[in-house]
DNA sequence: CGCCGACGCTACGAAAAACATAGCAGGAGA
DNA sequence: TCTCCTGCTATGTTTTTCGTAGCGTCGGCG
């Protein structure tokens, strides 16, 4: 899993998570994801290299390389919900 | 995706995927994950706390949850491969 | 008993990453 | 020109991770 050194830097996956439904400008990112704007610049850089976003004129939105990895980490959100309702048991 | 908090930390996916088929001792997962002990401990007790993994006489291996876990993250390893490929293109 | 190796783990200082905050440069509109 | 929004950078501080060394315990084995 070589991807995990990409996607396992802070902010990363969190980044293609906040873009899973539409475009969102750097400020927006900023304020829902929580990054500070130097590591999100830094991330974004990282992630627009790696193909899996762009910038375009509505912001930063997923390209198609992108939205597959969304597919890929749904079963991963769903276990992530249920598993975040078993904590309390 | 409160499970990123966790998950996204370094090294923490990487322990899971090293246990996904066999229980490990501390120092296997040292060597083959590359983690230095300090953090690998921290992340195996915030780990264990989570309920993914427990220190066996076997060594580290995954609960029930853990193995949960390991099946979500399936489509993003198969992902991860045909990524890792496209890369070069 | 004493010695040895493997075990999980901790201590320590150094390096790297991320932090918060302030501010820059460019473009659009009034 | 003035103002606002855009993406982004600069700076100094705090947090995280690193690399190395070493501790305490336990089970064999002589």
């Amino acid at each position: 899993m070589a991807a995990l050194d990409l996607l396992g830097r802070r902010w990363a996956l969190r980044v293609i998570w906040e873009l899973r439904s539409e475009a969102k400008r750097f400020r927006d990112l900023q304020q829902s994801s929580g990054a500070s704007p130097s590591v999100l610049n830094q991330r974004l850089g990282e992630l627009k290299q790696a193909g899996l976003l762009a910038n375009t004129a509505e912001g930063y939105e997923l390209t198609h390389a992108g939205r597959a990895l969304i597919e890929a980490i749904s079963p991963l959100h769903q276990w992530a919900e249920k598993w975040a309702k078993g904590l309390g048991s």
